[in-house]
DNA sequence: CGAGGTGTTGAACCGGTTCAACACCCGTGG
DNA sequence: CCACGGGTGTTGAACCGGTTCAACACCTCG
């Protein structure tokens, strides 16, 4: 897949693509974009023209509180598409940061909405890819809501794991994650100090490791079971066949 | 709009629709039925042939965690559309329940497919529906995740407010509000004699009445300020000409 | 070698929870 | 008409998970 179209090799992920969408998708002209780790991509109220697509590195979706407390929504690896809700929604509802330096590919608003016009599976298949994004944010609202620290962690660390193994970054037990605490802190509504203490205990009952950019899964059915977590949210069971 | 298409009333309020989209949508067929308050209207794990549009009552989307504790992700009102999001993907990855009695006009997703097909601007008005739905979510996270319980229950307050303003359901500062105090410990993942200390806090500062299924804003302003609501997440600044 | 970001630790603190008892309200049936 | 019962709301007191603050350690990179 090196040096495909980034949206076809996205597409042709959940999609049996005929030769019509496929040649319409490399069709679609995009422009591929590096930022720095810790840049704003884009900003609460913006109206962007275009939608991105994650080539490289990590993302994330946020939003900042009259009090300066930082929520993170939602975290984008390779292949997710930080921005698509702003296709059809007016101005961003929230900030968009890289995490880590990242590589992205832009696609005009204007060229993804001819695409959809004219290749309805394709259509459906970016509606269900934001239709994901919005299972995810609610399985991550019952994880802040209603969860322990430790649990809290837990289930993220799976999530990570699952859709890292899903784009093929990941190894038997281990993917790169190179997120902060303070980043896990705000992706889970605990302080960073917590966060710092809970990792420790994860530590200590061998679970995980975290840490230089990675993390291992030592323990995965203790993982699971201690983060309540049942991945069916991911929407991963995909058969090409519909 | 008394006796009106169900599914015309909703569309016809984000879009400005021709002959031809107009008589599309009326002619597609719905099934009236009646839920008693906490009945489950779907099931985490089903796989739904149709969707349903909230005519009358309150619904919500809930998830059960391991340890038995309840998290609500979302409340639907009058005219809001609690599992399009079934239309493309295979299961429900919540639950959804009555929280009052309500009455639900059924689609089938075969009908709604086709209609999407027949007409590309109700298709996306469709999708940007479930986006608006996804950007709720990513605010009641940051609610959940970084407001002190004050604020979550004012924010809260204040978001229903508006989108029964916008469904023409409420008065002045008043707008039918049928739910428990543990309901709203459910939505905001406080506990339910939290929630009832903080509104009585609310109470004693003349922010809000709340009980017999009314919710009075007495304060706007203050209400606002406290719960830091922005509400631009809503997306309601759909000029119907675009 | 120094500087700044990240991680770690301890101790005091506090927002919110839990448990258990009680009050209230409304609808039901006797 | 009242008695009853169950759901909802209210209260107090003990408790605890997580926060906050502040200091320090560590690592990496220039």
């Amino acid at each position: 897949m090196q040096g495909e179209h980034p949206l076809f090799s996205k597409l042709a992920r959940g999609l049996d693509l005929s030769e019509a969408e496929a040649s319409a998708i490399r069709a679609v002209p995009f422009q591929s974009v590096t930022f720095q780790a810790d840049q704003a991509i884009s900003r609460e109220g913006d109206r962007p023209s275009k939608s991105c697509l994650v080539t490289e590195g990590v993302t994330c979706t946020s939003k900042v509180t009259a009090g300066g407390a930082r929520q993170i929504m939602a975290l984008h690896l390779a292949d997710d598409m930080p921005d698509l809700h702003s296709l059809h929604l007016r101005h961003l509802d929230s900030d968009i940061w890289a995490i880590t330096t990242c590589r992205l590919a832009y696609f005009s608003h204007q060229d993804l909405r001819q695409l959809c016009r004219d290749h309805v599976r394709v259509a459906e298949e970016l509606w269900r890819i934001t239709l994901v994004e919005g299972a995810i944010h609610r399985e991550w609202m019952v994880n802040i809501g209603q969860r322990q620290a430790t649990s809290r962690l837990a289930h993220l660390f799976c999530e990570v794991m699952l859709r890292s193994r899903e784009i093929g970054l990941a190894e038997e037990d281990s993917c790169p994650f190179s997120v902060t605490q303070s980043d896990l802190s705000e992706m889970t509504g605990l302080s960073q100090v917590h966060v710092n203490r809970t990792l420790q205990t994860l530590r200590e009952q061998h679970l995980i490791s975290f840490g230089r950019g990675r993390l291992i899964i030592h323990d995965w059915d203790a993982l699971v079971e201690l983060g309540d977590f049942r991945p069916d949210y991911l929407h991963l069971d995909v058969s090409k066949a519909v």
